[in-house]
DNA sequence: CTGTCGATAGAACATTTATTCCATTCCAGA
DNA sequence: TCTGGAATGGAATAAATGTTCTATCGACAG
């Protein structure tokens, strides 16, 4: 309460931490300002460095580091580090992280407003990553695939039903010929038993898979049928078999996962494959 | 040079990591089979942690770890890690760098890239806009509504079945009693007519207003139940109606309308009830 | 010129770290 | 059921890390 440094909390995201070496770097002493100076053009070398290393390389001791970090009002240059390191992370900042910084800051926010704050920014996370982490080549080879096929079944249930009762409604405004599998009254294995080779399968499964879907998968796969499998990781049981495999992992919060990603694919895949089609005529 | 192991190089990029990751894990031992699932699951926490932090998360011992990474071809732990590491760095979270990194993978380049393209930044923008314009007051007024509810109604069809399918699969994850009013075989009526006034509806509905929905919802309300509607204008017919109404407007690509902001919302008041819910006992 | 006070360097320290090693457990094949 | 070899758990270890402490340096006022 007394004491300055303390009094300022320091800052928990690294924009917030920028701004505050930036402001104070023209007050603080010769060799702090020359860490706050290396610190902000190599972000990622704080995160990763130790500061041993971080300190040779700024042409400072280690020590140094750690007066700069309590200077700014951290405990130490571990923890300072966090924020760094935080920066490159997936993860979405947790509800009682939120709930903390904002007290620091003396915001009042409602408690629903925060959660949607935190799913809205994992919805954003997830996008954005998959904007660039998506391979272009596989999505193609997907569509083309897709758009070859006769029927199109649809297979996702749990948290991935969502996903392809999206695109049967699309893929029926679109005039795409499909098959919902919703496993309603348990008669997932009828509603596929009349898959040929002539038809594909699309299916969407995330951790933890869904036996019925890997049953289905299998299933039609041995009548011939073709399979693009949409899920979040190479141990996924649907990828190995799978003609084409596209990987969505989508930021969480909370330990709910987003699906905006998922269905930001969604809607390419229907309305390339109609595009497709429609070129084809 | 004799070694399988030593013989097949250690991969120094994250891509070519996981393709291994993924191959040998059939093969491998169940502790390191644990340990890769992890690993992709979780590649942040790899490249952050300790050896001991990482193993506890994992469930394994640290010398588990090395064992793993060294089954890899690594020479230790350290090693396996540095790729991990190497993966955030040229992650660019800066926004311009995102877009020179957008242009320089060529996404843009396949046709269904392109669309790619555009779903994705209807996305980030509906999330982006919701963010801002998003009522907190009306927010934490349906949390409390829905929270107070004996059964929740999830109503929803074409373009909103989506939002109300998922929220009944999270639902039911947290334990909030709730009917999935699906409208199968047109029994969308017989599904609804037992609801009380101790029980509380979700509306979800986007134009074109579905002429169903609205019924459902002005019947309910007719039984004296509480209605919480989920819509896109004033316009709406079960706005004026409801107890509660949030918008959500949704940006639209080719006139596709994305649902990550309606996805983000419903999500929020899902686990916002759970949260209302478990503080009052 | 001198005394004072903050800044700094660098050594010393106590932790924490990844790794190694060995005893135990598990499992397949005889 | 027994046996051999791999897999595993967990303690031991040596290296490294972040932090603290103290002597020294440098600037500046008196």
């Amino acid at each position: 309460m007394t004491d300055d440094t303390l009094a300022t909390a320091a800052p928990r995201d690294f924009a917030a931490l920028r701004a505050l070496i930036g402001e104070r770097a023209a007050t603080l002493p010769r060799r702090l300002t020359q860490v706050a100076t290396y610190a902000l053009q190599n972000p990622d070398e704080i995160a990763f460095g130790t500061a041993a290393s971080i300190a040779t390389h700024a042409g400072v001791q280690p020590s140094t580091l750690v007066r700069f970090s309590q200077a700014l009002g951290y405990q130490g240059f571990s923890d300072l580090q966090d924020v760094f390191r935080a920066r490159l992370r997936d993860k979405v900042p947790s509800y009682d992280e939120r709930l903390r910084q904002l007290r620091d800051h003396g915001l009042a926010a409602s408690k629903a407003g925060l959660l949607l704050d935190g799913f809205a920014e994992a919805a954003e996370r997830s996008v954005a990553d998959f904007r660039h982490k998506a391979d272009p080549a596989a999505l193609e080879r997907a569509v083309a695939l897709l758009a070859g096929a006769e029927t199109i079944y649809l297979v996702g249930f749990r948290r991935s039903f969502p996903v392809t009762a999206y695109m049967a409604y699309a893929m029926g405004k679109l005039g795409i010929r499909h098959i919902l599998v919703d496993g309603i009254a348990g008669l997932g294995v009828e509603q596929t038993s009349f898959i040929t080779a002539r038809d594909a399968m699309l299916s969407v499964s995330f951790t933890p898979y869904s036996n019925e879907t890997v049953s289905l998968t299998n299933a039609a796969k041995a009548r011939g049928a073709h399979i693009v499998a949409l899920t979040d990781s190479v141990f996924s049981p649907i990828a190995p078999g799978a003609d084409v495999w596209l990987e969505v992992v989508e930021a969480n919060f909370e330990g709910f996962r987003s699906m905006a990603a998922t269905l930001a694919l969604a809607m390419t895949l229907t309305v390339a494959i109609a595009a497709r089609r429609s070129e084809g005529a």
